[in-house]
DNA sequence: GGTTAATATTTCGCACTACGAAATATTAAC
DNA sequence: GTTAATATTTCGTAGTGCGAAATATTAACC
């Protein structure tokens, strides 16, 4: 395939896998120039934002890892680091004294808020665009992140939409919530998702 | 617009941003992945498919900065480690002594080679869609990389300089710019040069 | 034509990223 | 009750990433 050869660059996927290389290459700026305001590092942004928006059962050394793609060794370092700014506490876990986890303080919580625009530049970009073609992209990229999910390149650790119990829209128009839990075989409104829940499951998890 | 809060993401547009994100993730982790296998660091290998992508008037240190969006110092220190390794060389311009040429050496050049099929696992999960929404999905990320790039989040140094459909230079003192373009019969100002063009194509490819 | 300003790059110091290998501690397995 | 698996840390090493300051060269300008 080599999209990055010019030379071989003529396909639609090849163009628009480097079109994605170079979205990447400015989220990395934005990262960057993002953390560097905040007193932060790239990282340590990228480990808030996951600790602000995963589901609190990954909230440990190795979840940390997988969520933000670090060996554990560097993600031990980043959290060290976030630890020092007193954003982050580490807590040994009462039922497994292996684990390790982790607890934004209320700082932490602050600091995480003030990082959810970081994507703003981004999302103007997408709204320069017709909604129909916003509406495919959305459908698009979603299944692109899924394959990448199923192939092991990115984990996804949030509440309800993650979830092997997760029905999406499964009645649009009960009035209790458009969404299920297979789980509790009930319905879900959409501020319901995004709470904490003991029975989450990631579909691989499943036996 | 706080995209990356669940709570304010249910405009596509947020969504949009947020698979964005994730995609960002798996491209780090594939850079970093490639860079390990080839005995390199993920800043390194984006500076060597810089180097083999982009026109070579930009193949200074100051271009290769702005092109893989590094701070001066940073690209003198990975110029430095990939000097180490012979991949490249550092040579002082002729024309102006100030500026610092860089040249691939010939295992710099293999080395490139080998790197560009880097992004194949991207490209396999977007050639699992529809070829409608593939070209759906190419217009709108094109768009997305121009907005990037007016915004000064991304530099591109390639298009126009190797298409067979690129004249430069060809009327120097016209005011709408010194290029021109066969395809669209136009001409061309310097800055209109580093887009993502549709209508690219090399001069090897002609029949 | 000589001072001044702009440009391109490097050096330095500092904090941090990133990893594998090995060490430690704890839980699970047999 | 030994062995294996899991979660994390420590250590050493190479490299990233930046601002501030230093150096060298070219351009600007009166």
């Amino acid at each position: 395939m080599k999209a990055l050869n010019p030379r071989y660059r003529q396909s639609p996927s090849g163009q628009i896998a480097v079109a994605l290389y170079r979205v990447t290459q400015a989220v990395q700026h934005l990262l960057r120039r993002r953390a560097e305001q905040e007193d932060l590092s790239a990282a340590q942004v990228q480990a808030l934002i996951f600790l602000n928006t995963s589901r609190s059962s990954a909230h440990t050394v190795g979840g940390l890892a997988k969520g933000i793609a670090l060996a554990y060794p560097t993600t031990s370092a980043v959290v060290d680091a976030l630890e020092r700014k007193e954003l982050v506490e580490r807590r040994p876990s009462e039922s497994d004294r292996r684990t390790i986890n982790l607890r934004l303080t209320q700082r932490g919580k602050e600091k995480s808020a003030t990082l959810e625009d970081l994507l703003d530049e981004i999302e103007q970009a997408v709204q320069s665009l017709p909604s129909t073609e916003q509406q495919v992209l959305q459908r698009a990229l979603q299944a692109i992140v899924a394959h990448l999910n199923r192939a092991g390149y990115i984990h996804l650790h949030e509440m309800c939409w993650h979830c092997q119990f997760f029905r999406r829209n499964a009645h649009p128009n009960d009035p209790r919530g458009p969404h299920h839990c297979t789980f509790m075989d009930a319905p879900l409104a959409e501020e319901d998702t995004f709470f904490d829940c003991p029975d989450f499951q990631l579909p691989s998890e499943r036996r």
